[in-house]
Formats: C-alpha cells, sequence, structure tokens
RNA sequence: GCCCCGGUAGCUCAGCGGAUAGAGCAGCUGCCUUCUAAGCAGCGGGUCGCAGGUUCGACUCCUGCCCGGGGCGCCA
C-alpha cells in the first residue's frame, strides 16, 4: 500500500521528466524495493540507470532530475538521496508507518488479502496427490498433499475461486496387482498356500511358481509386501471365512483393498487439515466415452498414427523429441490418453486455469498432454505445471533408508504420530518446491519453540494472546484499531517490526503468483525473529507499564503482530494457539 | 546418450538483474535471570560448483562443462 503510492508519485515524476526530455516512449519498467542496507532507505529505486543510454545522459544526473522532480511526493516522503551509480534512495516519514499499523488492524483478517471487488473470480482448479489406492501415503504424498493445500489457500486469498482435486484410478494392471497381494495373503493365512522368501521378495524378477512345504506360492511379481495388506487379508479371513477361495484377486478382493485403504488416504488427509472438493475417477471418462471421443478427434487433428499394432501420438510434430503410445496394441489405453481426455474435461467444466502438482518423477508426462491439449483446442498457457522434488527423512545425523518395494517407506501418518499435524506442515512447506527437502525429524519432535522453527513461529502467535490475559488480569482493555497514538512507537525495533509487517501483502502476492508458498514460511520466521526478541528484551520495553498510552500502542503492536502470524499460518494450514 | 531439478557459511537452507550475499542451528566472547519454557548482545566463518557470454551492473539471465538426485516403457 506504502509502495504502490510511492510508486505513482514516481511515475508522475518520471513521466514529466521524459516530457521535458521531448521523449514521448512508454516508462521504462523501474523497480521499487526494499534495499539490503538500512543506510539505503526504505525504499530503492533503479529508474534513472534504466534510463542512461536511452536519454544519452550519466544516471547520476538524471537521478538527481528526478529527486527533485519528486520532492516530498505529498508528505509521505521524508528524504531522498541519490546514491551509488544512480539509485533513488527513498525513506518515508516515520508517520507513514506509524499510520500504516492503524490501517492493518482495522483490515483485520483481510490484510494482505484480496478485497472482495465483486468482480467474477478466476475458477481455478488444483489437482494435487491423486495417489491411486494401493498403499498408505508416502512423505512424497505428504509433501504433494501440503504443497497444493497452501497453493490452493494462497489462491483463495488472492482472489481466485478455487476447487481443490484429486485424480485416481482404481482400475487397471496395479489395482489387480493390489488384488492379488490380498488374496495371497488370505490364502496363507488359510494354509493353502506358502509365503515367499525374503530373497524372492527381495528380487520381482524371481519365478513365483515355486513351493515351499508342499504348498504353492501365490504371491504375485510386483505385488505389495506391506503389512496392511495382510491386515486387510485378516479382515477378510475373519468376516468371510474360506468362502473366498475360489474368488478372483481382481473381484472382492481388490475392491475391500481399496476401499479400506481409500478410507485409510482420506482420514491421513483430514488430519493434516486437507479436504478436496472432488474425487475424479479415471474410469468416469471411459463410462462417459470420453477416451473413444478424444482418441477420435486427435486422430482427426492428425496427431496420431498407428504402428506396430498401437496408436501413436505424433509427438514429435509438436516438437517433442519422441513419439508415445497412447492405445496399446491389446487395444487398452496407456496412461496418457486419459489424461490428455482429463484435462480436456477440466476446460469444459469451466475452469480459467488449470494447476498440476506433480512429483519429479512424474514430469516428463506433463509436456505430452499438454501438446496434445493445445491440438485440441485448449490454450496450453492455461494449464500449469508445479514440480516438486522427494523428501528425504533425517534422524540421527542419518538418512532413513526407504524403499517402496519393500515397503519400508516412512508414512505420513507415522510422521504426523511423531510430530504433529502442524509441525508436519510446517516442514514440508519450508523448502522451495522443486529443491529436495530434508526433513529432519530430530529437529521436528523437538518441542524447545527456539529450536523448532514451526513452534518458533506459533509461540510468537501465542506471546500475543498471552499479554493480552496479562492486560485484562490489570484491567487494561486491549485498544481499537485507531484507538492509539502509535506515535509513541519510536524506538528503532518497534519501527522495524512495523516495516516488516508492512510487506506482508507483497509477500502473500508473491507467494501465490509463483505458487511458492515457502515464503510465507519463511516469512513468518522472519517476523517472530523481531518480536520473539522484543518480548523477551522485557527490561527494555516491557508491552505493559505505568504509561497507559505506551502500552496502549504496544498492545496495538501486538495486535498487528497477531494480525499478520494468525493470517500466514493460516495460508499455510497450520494452527495459531493462543497458548501453548 | 537425452531431458528435468539442485549445487550459496561446518550443517539445513533463503536470496524478485542492483549497492558491502543473508537466516536458523553449530562454534567463540561477554552480559543477563525473563510479560511462558536460557535468553540478550557481539564475533568468526564464503573462489555463491567451474569457465565463458549478455549487461552500466550477474548468486540471479544465456551457453558449455563438473558433481548430486530424478526421469527417459505398448507402467501409473
Amino acid at each position: 500500500m506504502v509502495k504502490e503510492a510511492l510508486r505513482e508519485r514516481i511515475e508522475a515524476a518520471l513521466r514529466a521528466l521524459l516530457v521535458a526530455a521531448g521523449d514521448e516512449d512508454a516508462l521504462p519498467e523501474f523497480a521499487i524495493e526494499v534495499p539490503r542496507q538500512k543506510e539505503h532507505g526504505d525504499f530503492s529505486c533503479n529508474a534513472a540507470m534504466l534510463l542512461a543510454k536511452r536519454l544519452g545522459r550519466k544516471p547520476r544526473e538524471i537521478a538527481e532530475e528526478l529527486r527533485e522532480r519528486l520532492g516530498d511526493a505529498g508528505g509521505l516522503v521524508a528524504g531522498v538521496e541519490v546514491a551509488g551509480p544512480g539509485f533513488l534512495n527513498v525513506r518515508l516519514a516515520e508517520s507513514g508507518w506509524q499510520d500504516l499499523l492503524h490501517d492493518m488492524i482495522a483490515a483485520g483478517a483481510h490484510y494482505g488479502r484480496a478485497k472482495e471487488s465483486g468482480a467474477p473470480r478466476p475458477r481455478v482448479q488444483v489437482e494435487f496427490v491423486s495417489a491411486n489406492p494401493t498403499g498408505p501415503l508416502s512423505t512424497g504424498h505428504g509433501r504433494q498433499a501440503v504443497l497444493g493445500d497452501c497453493i490452493a489457500r494462497l489462491l483463495e486469498a488472492t482472489g481466485c475461486d478455487v476447487t481443490r482435486e484429486y485424480y485416481f484410478n482404481d482400475g487397471g494392471r496395479q489395482m489387480r496387482v493390489l488384488g492379488d497381494s490380498v488374496k495371497a495373503r488370505y490364502l496363507e493365512q488359510l494354509g493353502r498356500a506358502a509365503s515367499p522368501t525374503a530373497e524372492a521378495l527381495a528380487d520381482p524378477e524371481q519365478a513365483w511358481a515355486e513351493e515351499r512345504d508342499g504348498l504353492p506360492v501365490v504371491f504375485p511379481k510386483d505385488g505389495y509386501q506391506g503389512d496392511y495388506i495382510s491386515q486387510i487379508a485378516a479382515s477378510l479371513v475373519e468376516r468371510e471365512g474360506e468362502s473366498l477361495v475360489d474368488e478372483p484377486g481382481e473381484g472382492r478382493f481388490r475392491e475391500e483393498a481399496q476401499r479400506v485403504i481409500f478410507e485409510d488416504i482420506e482420514g491421513t488427509l483430514t488430519r493434516i487439515g486437507i479436504h478436496f472438493d472432488v474425487y475424479y475417477n479415471e474410469r468416469s471418462l471411459y463410462d462417459e466415452g470420453k477416451i473413444e471421443e478424444t482418441i477420435a478427434d486427435l486422430r482427426a487433428a492428425g496427431l496420431v498414427y498407428d504402428a506396430d499394432g498401437a496408436v501413436w501420438l505424433k509427438a514429435t510434430a509438436r516438437g517433442l523429441d519422441r513419439d508415445r503410445v497412447v492405445v496399446k496394441s491389446t487395444g487398452e489405453p496407456t496412461y496418457l490418453l486419459p489424461d490428455i481426455a482429463y484435462h480436456r474435461e477440466k476446460f469444459r467444466r469451466g475452469f480459467d486455469r488449470v494447476i498440476d502438482v506433480q512429483g519429479a518423477d512424474h514430469i516428463e508426462q506433463f509436456p505430452f498432454v499438454r501438446e496434445a491439449a493445445a491440438v485440441l483446442g485448449i490454450d496450453p498457457g492455461r494449464i500449469e505445471l508445479v514440480m516438486h522434488q522427494f523428501v528425504t527423512i533425517t534422524s540421527g545425523g542419518e538418512r532413513v533408508k526407504q524403499s517402496t518395494r519393500r515397503a519400508t517407506f516412512v508414512t505420513v501418518d507415522e510422521l504426523v504420530d511423531d510430530v504433529g499435524a502442524d509441525v508436519f506442515r510446517f516442514f514440508m512447506i519450508e523448502r522451495k518446491p522443486d529443491g529436495h527437502l530434508d526433513f529432519d525429524l530430530d529437529l521436528a519432535k523437538d518441542k524447545n519453540w527456539r529450536k523448532n522453527p514451526a513452534y518458533y513461529v506459533q509461540y510468537a502467535h501465542a506471546r500475543t494472546h498471552g499479554i493480552e490475559r496479562k492486560a485484562r488480569e490489570a484491567g487494561v482493555a486491549m485498544p481499537r484499531a485507531h484507538g492509539f497514538d502509535s506515535g509513541r512507537l519510536v524506538l528503532p525495533e518497534e519501527i522495524e517490526l512495523v516495516k516488516k509487517l508492512a510487506t506482508f501483502p507483497e509477500v502473500v502476492t508473491r507467494a501465490a503468483e509463483s505458487r511458492e508458498p515457502h515464503h510465507v514460511a519463511y516469512y513468518l520466521r522472519e517476523v517472530a525473529g523481531l518480536w520473539n526478541p522484543y518480548l523477551q528484551d522485557g527490561d527494555r520495553h516491557r508491552v505493559l507499564s505505568e504509561d497507559e498510552g505506551l502500552s496502549a500502542a504496544r498492545l496495538g503492536l501486538a495486535l498487528a503482530v497477531r494480525n499478520v502470524l494468525a493470517s500466514g499460518l493460516d495460508l499455510l494450514g497450520v494452527g495459531a494457539p493462543e497458548r501453548m
């Protein structure tokens, strides 16, 4: 808000300068930023340097003229300096910062978020998790779940109408193997089959048609080995006895496994505060003829051809490095074809923009979907990919080994059992999506608020309530938004806090536009990093003192800090407790 | 071999083409005993993987190379 006002003033000065020079071209895209060094003022502007070549003048000379034309910018500015190669360093009047505090408190939970404008909000779909129901959610899914949900929250905060969607496939080979795995355990538990040896399980290439102790081994190649499979089998033994011995794996066994596992996944998601608006089943695309339609349209557009008994997507015609099979020679589509049909349906359903959140192992697929969609008449610029890298877990300075095949991976549920949903979410969102995430289990388990960054931020928030409780005990009321004299906040650490709070709207905008929620987490650490020491150093500035006016001003500051911390934590889906 | 992502302090990581590259933890020094649980102040610590290029200006953009992770199926 301050920055925008300043930008308008500088633009006006710039325009005047250009007109005086007889230059009618557009204004340069100059930047206004908060300098790293405090001596460089509150904001610095690089406009003069950008114009040096165009006007054939020295940048410092242009900056000097800009400075004169800017004046005091209607009382907003306390001082402007020309510095370095031609920067315009602007120092704002202290009262400007103090006034801002009242506005922040008055805006309440809306501070930093898009205003209700009445204009139609863009409809955005965020698709994430989308794990097929073959097992519990792993840490990689967990990261994706938190990332997708935070992006959705940020988009909502910046004025979008968001749909959270989970795409899954309960048919296909994967699910047959799942059913067969459950049946194998079922037969084992009934004493009708032998359990495969550990060596055999470790090597999916090994033959399964072996026998042990006179019993056949029926465990499928690449079968699912987790304990949860045995548990599902055990419940079937208990409820159905031996009646399912002749049932095929892909019948009741698959159905039961899918039901139980999906319930488990939804339960896990609920635990970490994630709710989907739509669960979209790939199978419905078949049932509604969308697959047929898509292949026909691709064919009509000349983007598919037949070879080797299969149908290929002519991706090389769209600049990709190879073609891909969309219908196997068996007549069964590959994963790619329904994915294309699915994306087309997304836009038919009215979304203006579609965001796919996917793990790094999945991204190879994306260009094919995008190009096929483009051929089907969809603007590829409206399909967006947010890719994230994997998660490793560190404990005792060592990496915890994970293997999907042997089902020794750490599940989201186990982590949440250990550290709680809030810490889990905070740690999962702290890193930028396209970097590896090292989940430090020891630090996450540490209850010390000074060490654990999630608690550090939450505690900074709780402390504002602690102060309020203290104030109430002393019979002091919390001030209203404009009911205190912010001019009493003159200490450098107080002004610094206000300045930091003032940048919250920019942080939200940037995090939303870049689809990088970690900016919010970092920002919250910075706010807490100012607020916690401020309170700790109570000798120099107690919030509650004999001086009523000063107490009110500092309580106002506490309210603004609370506002921003609560709002930021909400954007991350992390709780903001009133006491800890 | 090709494609994607990383490489920044001892460790984990921020860094929106700008000025003297930052935070937390760890280490060192001094002070202090809390509006909630060892805090506060300070110090040391860097060839921003390497080499070119673009630019008034590059950790940031481009090209090549090195290292690490992932992906390159008629799997999903």
